[in-house]
DNA sequence: CATTTTATATACCGATTGGTATACTGTTAT
DNA sequence: ATAACAGTATACCAATCGGTATATAAAATG
């Protein structure tokens, strides 16, 4: 119903303002006044701004990295597997523009700060996410031996600065659909190179 | 000689805070003390902090775009092209860390935020400069038409991520080299596929 | 009905933020 | 010798930082 939910309106604001100006960039007091609360509210709830961005990591991330699971659970070949992680990254990429910013932001801040403290164990099991891709093929394939991990990288590395790229172009929040056929090609031109 | 220099000290103080803490993370009060300086002598150099951020990557960045671009002038064959860009990307983010890890951060920052602002032409620059190295190849090869921009991303992508997991794994400051076999290894991977 | 618990606001805290007005020093140029 | 200038420090500014002590009102609980 319309009956305001403090909380909500305060991660919400919080992922907003997060995405406009950074963690480091944004006073709590902003944060309360956009929710529409003060100060002592938005403490009542979140003991600290630190324990404040641990919620939203914690309200957003897990549903991402299932997603991404089942989507390597539930495909069948090996392109197949890429295909729908891709997708599927992609898809939330789009979906959930200010929070997925906000992840990539954290993941790329100085290591001793709060913000990469927060962001940091979800990065490992998003890594390790996408390393098992290659490491479950890596039963029936032998020439990917030792080099699983480089795969990861790979990947992760062109679907990230693809949808930093594709960010930048459309600053305009509202974002043009990645059609299939795009998301074939970066998957193709992973699996097989350049030259094809 | 051991004359102090206090515009240097500034300008190395602002770097390792920087990168320790991130531009909005920091203090110009902190700045200074650490170079042994007081404020108003930093604010006679720069004129704002904004102002020493822009200073900072106006005395490394030129540096680096032009050390890539006599790599790509340099190379002959194609595949050339791409192995020296790559060795000298690497070599540029193991020599020159704590600057790398900031242009990295300054990416992913907020794009109203002032370090957003600040590293925006350069970025541009980069990626000129890569997307190039295939422009350049489309005048022999018919294949990559309309695809050089997905191939800088996935390029830039690759080598990229590859450089912060590589930092996230060596966290002391003495970093081993990465020999040519590995970077041998991204390019194929890059340029070939992951099936060979 | 009384009491506890949940949820909120007013008003404040010391510390730090980016930035500056002013004065002083040492060197250089006239 | 003196005037100009480059360089630096003391001391300050209003504004904001993250965080809290205290009071209060409503709702749930006994």
């Amino acid at each position: 119903m319309n009956q305001k939910n403090n909380k909500e309106l305060i991660l919400q604001s919080a992922l907003e303002l997060f995405y406009e100006k950074g963690y480091e960039g944004v006073g709590v007091q902003e944060i309360a006044t956009r929710a529409g609360v003060t100060k002592p509210t938005l403490y009542y709830y979140f003991k600290s701004k630190y324990g404040l961005l641990e919620s939203l990591l914690e309200t957003k991330y897990p549903a991402i990295l299932d997603a991404l699971d089942e989507a390597e659970r539930t495909s069948d070949s090996f392109s197949d597997k890429l295909l729908k992680v891709a997708s599927e990254y992609i898809r939330v990429a789009l979906n959930d523009k200010q929070f997925f910013y906000i992840m990539l932001g954290l993941q790329y801040s100085p290591r001793q700060s709060e913000g990469h403290r927060a962001i940091e164990s979800y990065n490992h099991r998003m890594f390790d996410l996408f390393t098992q891709i290659f490491e479950k093929q890596n039963v029936y394939l032998g020439n990917m031996n030792g080099r699983q991990e480089q795969f990861a990288i790979g990947f992760m590395g062109i679907l990230n600065y693809y949808i930093l790229v594709y960010y930048e172009r459309n600053q305009d929040d509202n974002l043009p659909v990645v059609t299939d056929a795009e998301i074939f090609s970066l998957v193709h031109q992973f699996m097989h190179g350049i030259f094809s």
